[in-house]
DNA sequence: GTGTTATGTTAGCACCGCATACATTACGCA
DNA sequence: TGCGTAATGTATGCGGTGCTAACATAACAC
């Protein structure tokens, strides 16, 4: 850290409001406009002169978001061996996703957890992105399976069990323990109509 | 409706606060404490007197949804035709409840949206009860599989889905193609190993 | 250097959740 | 029938919020 000079201009006060927002989410508090501001050690009207409302803040929080999230499961999907099974695959996909979901609760109620500003077009890349990730993978293990529909079932079962478990359940249960069952849910479906479920 | 007296106590206020709640969030709009007094033509701090806090009110107007929800599914399995096949079933159980979200999409969102508190027995039933809905299904379609786990997964995969069409995608689309969306997609996910969802 | 524009500040509006003190009514009990 | 208590309403006020308008300062192009 270099010295900080007190200037009228900031600097770059749009990257510090929301590593400000970054902060406060990670202290479990609502990023507002104000608090971020004075976390940041500015007016509390300075964000607007870089977000227009609080929409906006948030829509840039989960551009994030939706970064972090790909970088997770493509890390993932380095990570395993080289000849996968389909089934293999899907679960670690699936773990991550659903891990990612509990460690950031907050970020993953920004990404998800409101209606869709389609205007934000860096939101729609960044979902874009997450999309097609997975639109590849499914199409590399299901070469003969039609692409959009598959992609949408696993990626709605991935989506739903990380919802569920963040929303619906017994909170502090060890992770380990999610992973299991989120595995042997996507093993139980993979299966289902071979051997009825053994 | 009978003549209205204006009484200094209303009755039943805890009920026309709730059906003022209703209201907002039917009207679009997000129901404060002091907006739905408001609504219910009473002072701003009158709905504490019934409404611990706003988490309060959010969790009896979930309560609602939950049940709301489970009427719906059970009227779905009452219109599906005696000897109907799993896919047949799951597809208009799916089909009911991304429905159910997208026609009320802030209940759903109040319901799994924001962290359940375990604190409120009344939720904690009525989700329960949903829950073992699902669960009842899922043994009957599915004798010999593990109840847990497939119901985790398929309702998960529903809500995934509900989630998905929510928040994710492009929203108006017509309700027909969301149902047949919805229902490929547990199709295939059904016929995932037999046949390599041709 | 000077005018324009970007980026800050201050002040203020309407709203919010919530607490406290007080008013009015309903109700059990003598 | 009356009275005390509890239930349920009101009035008021605090600190927080999103957002806007008017103003101040600095950066930058010419």
């Amino acid at each position: 850290m270099s010295t900080i000079e007190k200037t009228y201009h900031h600097g770059d006060l749009r990257a510090a409001l929301l590593a400000a927002a970054v902060e406060s989410l990670e202290a479990g508090e609502t990023p507002s406009m104000r608090a971020v501001a004075r976390r940041a050690g500015v007016s509390p009207a300075a964000p607007y002169r870089h977000f227009a409302d609080r929409d906006a803040l948030d829509s840039a929080l989960a551009v994030r978001g939706f970064d972090d999230l790909r970088g997770a499961l493509v890390a993932a999907l380095g990570r395993i061996p080289a000849p996968a099974s389909a089934q293999e695959t899907l679960c670690a996909l699936a773990v991550t996703y659903v891990d990612f979901a509990l460690r950031r609760p907050a970020l993953f109620h920004l990404m998800f957890g409101n209606e869709c500003d389609d205007a934000d077009s860096e939101r729609v890349r960044a979902s874009g992105q997450l999309h097609d990730l997975l639109g590849d993978v499914v199409t590399r293990l299901f070469p003969t399976a039609e692409r959009a529909t598959l992609s949408l079932a696993l990626w709605g079962l991935a989506h739903g069990l990380a919802f569920l478990h963040l929303d619906g359940k017994l909170r502090p249960e060890p992770t380990d323990e999610v992973a299991a069952r989120v595995c042997a849910a996507i093993t139980m479906i993979l299966a289902l109509n071979q051997g009825e479920a053994s």
